[in-house]
RNA sequence: GCGGGUGUGGCGGAAUUGGUAGACGCGCCAGACUCAAAAUCUGGUGGCCGCAAGGCCGUGGGGGUUCAAGUCCCUCCACCCGCACCA
């Protein structure tokens, strides 16, 4: 009888040991390539999840391959540590941010090792640690330095009764109240810090040399979202010049008014008396509507005439300024020319306002006339009433491919009206938040001096710790009574601290360059790591980061490029998302549905191996799905399985060499199987090809087996195979049952013998007219006459022929034939 | 509306990229062990017809290309995700 597998004997045993033996240290050694593998870091929100499991395990088990591969594999962790949930904890239950993350990074901390995952815990850093956030504060400066960081009004959403800024959480409902006192909230301009990502917008559209998924990059490339047109110079009849962007400038002549975004600058200055009160009181309603509100698409559009006219400058045309929300100040430059004739909203626009409309392109074979039409025509045709570019073709292609638009960019250009522009959604990355727990701005004001950045030789700007929590709502670094305080880097004079904290997304766009020296204290790493192990080999998280982070760690690389200060165009050169698990309901976990799986109680009852392989096995990685408390038995049989296997000694004898050759040939090709799939990320196929091969030496165990070269490769094998997906049973059968040299952790993966995995003899399947008759068995080196004259033999094959005439007969080599008759 | 994706047994999922559809596992059925149950082990398990041999059907629907289609093309449907009055 064997002793019995009780993971939680083994487990804790086995993670201790590495640990201490300091098994899985990443250290540079130039005569190993480096593989930098990278799982995105976890918040301390105090438990983990059975989500971090599924994107951790896996990618642990892939960096440990690699390493048996014979790379040096970095496989780093650390604490995305500030952020609002701990001002919110502190608020309600009176602790300080500070000590409720440190505690839950404790216990974390505890639970990650409860993996059994290959992390090297030396290189561990938290966002929130002065000696991390001290060099976020250092690359503020470096990009307020190089004119990447700017100051400018910007809108937050504001509790007018809480008189305390909110962030976008914090706003709840469909009419936006605040989630403390239930009021209304309102838009109001602060200034505040914004890094110049919009200096990137073309670069971070270009994916080439990375592999990403084609998801990534098309919510990428969305998000930036570039559009080619023009942008064309109107002037108020008052002279003022009003820049507008047109992917359309083929269609300037059928401009027949303009709308500003209500918020646009020069909305007063164009306002006539006569409708100053209809102006005011549309843009205060705007005003209280946010972008997501005045977006909504099925929306009737409304607007208000301004009582000023623009003169449109490719023909002089006289025509009335509106404003409108349906125009945002956000996107291009806040104004448009409207095209009711050619574009659907202006068209809804211009009717619903009685103004005027002008075809300006006419498909053949159409009349178009402004009163009749009864929808904005947006395809091909040739221009008319477009002065000397009447009959010019326009064609269906988007941007300056189309000819005329080409055309008439180049006119513009000659007359000095306008240019050939692009124009692009993204914005630029408002990074200042009105809180407390996050990267101080280390930046100083001074009345006469302005803004200057704080000295680097007194960085890091810490965050003071005896602050209170007063129901102000107002940020605790503003109300300290002398945090602010400090003398001018340039004058000496009084001055005042930022008192604004760093959006967390900057302190998560750089860990990956922190994990490489985490105390280091010259900079923001080590350059001898730097050099060593960058860029990141392969990155996994989720994909709802595709366009925050991901972008924004895009970002902060260039610009280090750009400064001088990193290397290269990319930070990962490979990215691959995982799935998501949901609640055995198949909705999303949540405390309020009760639905949540705790994985430390799954732990507790089938071990680490078991949920680290159930969650391999269990799904296609790259789609998750609803957690299974019934198919999670099939993995923990299995290890159960393996261990008796390993416990109970096969029987001596002499056993037929087929049976020796064919079991040999499973594990070769196992292995290959194996090989392949861990390249690709298919995780759920390397347990069940170990499930196959250990189904394979079951049933070849009683065959006299034990003592054979074959089985003892077999079984050596298959415990180097299983250790990365499942270290601690591994371990323990590698050198408890085996005998063999701890750690199978260092063990080199198998080489695949090629000739192992070839057969002798094979099955041709025989068609007739395609469907499935007969199989045959033939010498896997058959010749092509053989196969189809065996094929044609067959009897099954004979009956379906019949007397019919023979057509044809397919020969693929090692797979079928198939008579055509 | 635009962009991306998915659709295969009762269930999770395989399928060498155009070549045996349903590997592996869950569940279920039968058998062994047991006084019995659990656990474990052995066998079976897409649907329909048939005692059987065997046959027919079958990868969301319809059409096509091909000797051959889950895989390629066209078209429609359903669901999921992202963006969305972007000028």
């Amino acid at each position: 009888m064997t002793e019995k597998y009780i993971p939680a004997e083994i487990e804790p045993k086995w993670q201790a040991k590495w640990e201490a033996d300091g098994l899985y240290h990443a250290d540079i050694d130039p005569s190993r390539p480096k593989y930098y593998a990278l799982t995105m870091l976890p918040y301390p929100s105090g438990d983990l999840h059975i989500g971090h499991w599924y994107a951790m395990t896996p990618s642990d088990a892939r960096a440990r391959y690699l390493r048996m591969k014979g790379y040096n594999v970095m496989f780093p962790i650390g604490f995305d540590a500030f952020g609002l949930p701990a001002e919110n904890a502190a608020i309600s239950r009176n602790i300080h941010p500070k000590d409720w993350t440190y505690a839950n990074i404790d216990r974390m901390r505890g639970q990650l090792r409860s993996m059994g995952a290959m992390w090297d815990w030396r290189r561990e850093a938290a966002s929130c640690d002065p000696e991390y956030y001290h060099w976020t504060e250092w690359y503020f400066i470096q990009l307020f330095k190089h004119g990447l960081a700017y100051r400018a009004p910007g809108s937050v959403d504001f509790c007018p009764n809480c008189n305390t800024t909110l962030a976008r959480e914090q706003v709840w409902g469909e009419d936006r109240h605040c989630e403390r006192c239930g009021t209304p909230v309102i838009k109001k301009d602060l200034d505040q810090w914004f890094f110049r990502t919009t200096d990137y917008a073309e670069e971070l559209r270009d994916f080439t040399g990375i592999d990403w998924p084609d998801r990534v990059v098309a919510m990428q490339t969305n998000w930036v979202g570039r559009s080619e047109g023009a942008s064309v110079v109107f002037h108020t009849e008052q002279g003022d010049p009003m820049e507008i962007f047109t992917t359309r400038p083929d269609t300037l002549w059928g401009a027949t008014f303009m709308v500003l975004a209500p918020e646009h600058p020069l909305v007063d200055r164009v306002t006539t008396a006569e409708y100053r009160q209809e102006v005011e009181t549309y843009k205060q309603e705007a005003a209280r509507q946010d972008e997501i509100q005045r977006s909504a698409t099925d929306k009737e559009k409304t607007g208000v005439f301004t009582g000023g006219f623009a003169i449109n400058p490719v023909n002089q045309a006289r025509i009335p300024i509106w404003i409108a929300d349906y125009v945002m100040m956000g996107y291009g430059t806040g104004a448009i020319m409207a095209v009711p004739a050619h574009d659907e909203r202006d068209f809804e626009f211009a009717r619903k306002y009685n103004l005027e409309i002008i075809p300006v392109i006419q498909p053949e074979g159409e009349q178009f006339h402004g009163d009749t039409m009864t929808e904005a025509y947006i395809g091909p045709g040739v221009m008319i009433n477009s002065a000397h570019f009447d009959g010019t073709e326009v064609s269906d292609a988007k941007g300056w491919a189309n000819p005329g638009i080409k055309a008439v960019n180049d006119w513009l250009e000659e007359k000095g009206i306008g240019k050939a522009d692009v124009s692009y959604k993204l914005r630029d990355w408002l990074i200042s938040r009105q809180r407390y727990w996050g990267s101080p701005i280390p930046m100083v004001h001074c009345e006469e001096c302005g803004w200057h950045p704080v000295p680097e030789d007194q960085l890091p700007v810490l965050l003071p710790d005896d602050v209170e929590w007063l129901p102000t709502g107002e940020s605790p670094l503003k109300l300290h009574p002398t945090w602010k305080n400090t003398t001018c880097p340039e004058c000496g004079g009084p001055a005042e601290r930022e008192t604004d904290t760093m959006d967390t997304f900057m302190c998560s766009s750089w860990y990956h360059l922190r994990y490489l020296s985490p105390h280091y204290d010259q900079g923001l790493f080590d350059p001898e790591e730097y050099d060593y192990w960058m860029p990141v080999d392969t990155y996994t998280g989720g994909v709802e980061h595709a366009t925050m982070h991901l972008i924004y760690t895009r970002f902060f690389h260039k610009a280090g490029r750009d400064m001088g200060i990193l290397e290269g165009n990319e930070p990962m050169t490979q990215l691959r998302n995982q799935g998501q698990i949901l609640g055995p309901d198949g909705q999303r976990m949540s405390k309020s549905r009760g639905n949540v799986i705790d994985p430390d109680k799954q732990v507790q009852q089938y071990g680490a191996d078991a949920v680290r392989t159930y969650l391999m096995f269990g799904y296609r990685w790259s789609d998750g799905g609803p957690w299974n408390t019934e198919n999670i038995q099939g993995v923990v049989r299995w290890l159960h399985r393996i261990w008796s296997i390993f416990s109970d000694e096969a029987k001596k004898g002499e056993p037929d060499p087929a049976v020796l050759k064919s079991l040999r040939r499973k594990v070769h090709q196992t292995l290959q199987q194996v090989s392949k799939d861990f390249e690709t990320f298919e995780f759920n196929t390397i347990i069940s090809g170990l499930m196959e091969l250990l189904n394979e030496m079951n049933t070849v165990k009683d065959a006299g087996v034990a003592g054979t070269p074959e089985w003892a490769e077999a079984r050596d094998y298959y415990l180097r195979m299983l250790a990365p997906v499942a270290p601690h049973i591994a371990e323990e059968m590698w050198t408890e049952k085996l005998g063999k040299p701890y750690s199978v952790h260092t063990q080199p993966w198998p080489e695949v013998d090629e000739g192992a995995t070839q057969v002798e003899e094979i099955t041709l399947i025989v068609q007739v007219n395609g469907k499935l008759r007969d199989r045959i068995t033939v010498p896997a080196d058959v010749s092509e006459e053989v196969a189809k004259q065996t094929a044609l033999a067959s009897e099954a094959a004979q009956r379906f022929i019949g007397d019919k005439e023979l057509r044809k007969v397919v020969y693929v080599p090692g797979r079928l034939v198939n008579i055509v008759v």
